[in-house]
DNA sequence: CCCATAGTTCGAATATTATCGAACTTAAGT
DNA sequence: ACTTAAGTTCGATAATATTCGAACTATGGG
């Protein structure tokens, strides 16, 4: 869920999530793509989920996923680990994830 | 559904409806809000929704939510009548607009 | 025919965003 | 210590979006 081992990265609590924020989020084919990755492997690291594309625009895309709540990053060593906070955006919006990544494409 | 009343504006077939964009329609607070309404209302000529806004700027909103396929406008007399694309949306993205609009505020 | 109404389209200003190279940071490995 | 690996941050550029006034279009009424 929330704990303290999710840092350096700041994660905004559920009851900061914003439905419009993060609609934005997935709005975007690169963000959508990590997101649906992130959804059936559990977790990955950024460098697993870049299509060749450089670790600047990674970097940027997840920093964006992170502040709207839908993604989890945590430092393993030198390398960080993402994972859908899937409980937690089910809690704030019911149906709302498995809705979007049901659909097919 | 989709006949040739709803000219002389463009609705996109059901085919060409793109997840993304229409998550990205979704996005902003103004278009949501349209949405959200018409799916209350039924119908709406696009005066009733403006909130105190500019008429360019809601035709602006309402030709990017007719655009990505959400919603339907057809011109009775003077003014035009708006309507959700829902039995379209629906076919193409089952369940995502009950789960988008049925989240609260 | 003139006029008001309801929206659209155009154009411009402002603001946001996406992309990516370059420099920086942190953690391992040798 | 030095080096590599993995990301982040910064800065610039280019593309898109939002907002809104002004001019335009089409319909209906008197």
């Amino acid at each position: 869920m929330y704990d303290l081992s999710m840092r350096p990265f700041k994660h905004p609590p559920v009851s900061e999530f914003v439905l419009e924020r993060l609609l934005y989020a997935l709005s975007d084919p690169v963000r959508l793509e990590i997101v649906r990755r992130l959804a059936t492997l559990g977790e990955a690291s950024c460098g697993e989920l870049d299509g060749g594309r450089p670790k600047s625009t990674m970097s940027h895309h997840f920093r964006i996923l992170r502040d709207v709540g839908l993604v989890n990053t945590q430092t393993v060593g030198t390398t960080h680990m993402n994972s859908l906070r899937k409980d937690d955006v089910d809690s704030r919006f019911p149906g709302l994830l498995e809705a979007i990544l049901s659909q097919p494409e």
